[in-house]
DNA sequence: TCACCCCCTTGATCTAAGTCAAGCGCGCAG
DNA sequence: CTGCGCGCTTGACTTAGATCAAGGGGGTGA
């Protein structure tokens, strides 16, 4: 593993107060992977015999039931998939695949909950790492519950903005069809939701994103802190 | 606080492992309320200043946007909410209020907080609890995602018959509004899906089902263990 | 270079679910 | 006992979104 990896995982929140030797076992007992984009990482139901980190590249979390599918989550760099799983030693709810090339590294589970169970500090990272997961989840939840789908690709590109730091362009992370399953949609009815928002201060160019009127987007589309916001 | 009362909470997998003089503590610093139904317990996007356990009645978790309001949860006897808040010491993401007359009792969260930090045990269990709440939501939003109307309806039926031991009549454990919210669709529309139903196995009187086609119900509604089991 | 595929869009149509409106029956208060 | 309100159902209609079908680039491999 690189240094570079190192550093980083040992930045992530759930690592940051591990103790050195048992971080350092941890990364010891670890596999890094290199996959190429479309491949099954996992599937739902199994056992989960690893904590997932994301190092490189996107994870695209999703899951399916008699014929129908739908994508959950999209995980990029730096962060850790499935950790709920993992420490109840419980099957996966969700498959994963790559959507990109991308860089995994692989922590069996047994020696997270080894360290679980002997490091306090670790232990209270998992909870603030499964407590931001389980209100993120809650958020998509009532994003989904509570809007149409036209305004749910409105707050998302918000939410895309915000993250530029006041830019007024924003370039779609993924491609569309994924968008559209993470969003809860057809990608036609995608396609039609960002016709329909050209009249409230967007401009469309393939995976180019224009905000011209970021009040007229904002009235349209309500954004909600307790939904929208990642940090709260 | 009646004995009873302190002995629930005690068998409460959250609190079974947590030091005797920390429990104690924990429960003096706690209040005992008595609410009559429909009443406004905490509302969404206030600080969480308190842990909430349900002791009896029942608890509805809801959220609203913008004119549209969705039930969430229902807490029944005897579980927490919103564990994740009073952790992070973050805003509720959902508002609570009681459906039938319930008893609760409230626990300050620096109490929690500071128990958490102090003893492993009850960081530990703090960390399978959220992990299952995690999950329970993952599931819910694949039960949204993956299923129609009338198919989340079906499910609901089949899991409430795998709560009774083998008998085929089940009562609905509160009223139809509240039903159709949790399932995201309108009480007229449930009106419908359970007419839908009674030519896939059940049979509708009133708050009372009666499932005369088991096999019938399960090929329509497909089960499917990752979405409604509540135990995986 | 060309052919093919995949991604995306657009239009036409269909359908699941929401909305609006009316009516029934039960429980409760006056 | 009577009248009112609420919970639930049913019917008619509307609508958001899915499905089906076709076509237009743009990239890639032979």
């Amino acid at each position: 593993m690189r240094d570079g990896d190192r550093l980083a995982i040992r930045e992530l929140d759930l690592f940051a107060h591990v103790e050195q030797d048992r971080f350092d076992a941890l990364l010891n007992a670890a596999y890094v992977q290199r996959m190429p984009p479309h491949v099954e990482l996992i599937r739902e139901g199994e056992p989960a015999d690893f904590l997932y980190i994301v190092l490189e590249g996107c994870v695209e979390l999703f899951s399916s039931s008699h014929g129908r599918e739908t994508s959950m989550a999209m995980i990029t760099p730096v962060s850790t998939f499935i950790l709920a799983a993992t420490i109840k030693d419980a099957p996966f709810l969700m498959s994963a695949r790559t959507v990109t090339a991308s860089k995994l590294l692989l922590i069996p589970s047994p020696n997270i909950r080894e360290v679980f169970e002997d490091d306090p500090a670790f232990a209270r990272a998992i909870v603030t790492e499964l407590s931001t997961c389980y209100r993120s989840v809650v958020k998509s939840m009532k994003n989904l519950k509570l809007r149409t789908a036209v305004e749910r690709v409105g707050n998302y590109i918000i939410r895309l903005q915000d993250k530029t730091d006041g830019r007024n362009v924003v370039q779609l992370p993924y491609g569309k069809k994924n968008l559209a399953s993470i969003l809860g949609m057809t990608p036609e009815n995608l396609s039609r939701a960002f016709g329909a928002l050209q009249s409230h201060g967007i401009l469309v160019d393939g995976p180019r994103i224009e905000v011209v009127d970021r009040d007229a987007l904002e009235s349209y589309c309500k954004p909600n802190r307790l939904i929208d916001d990642p940090t709260s």
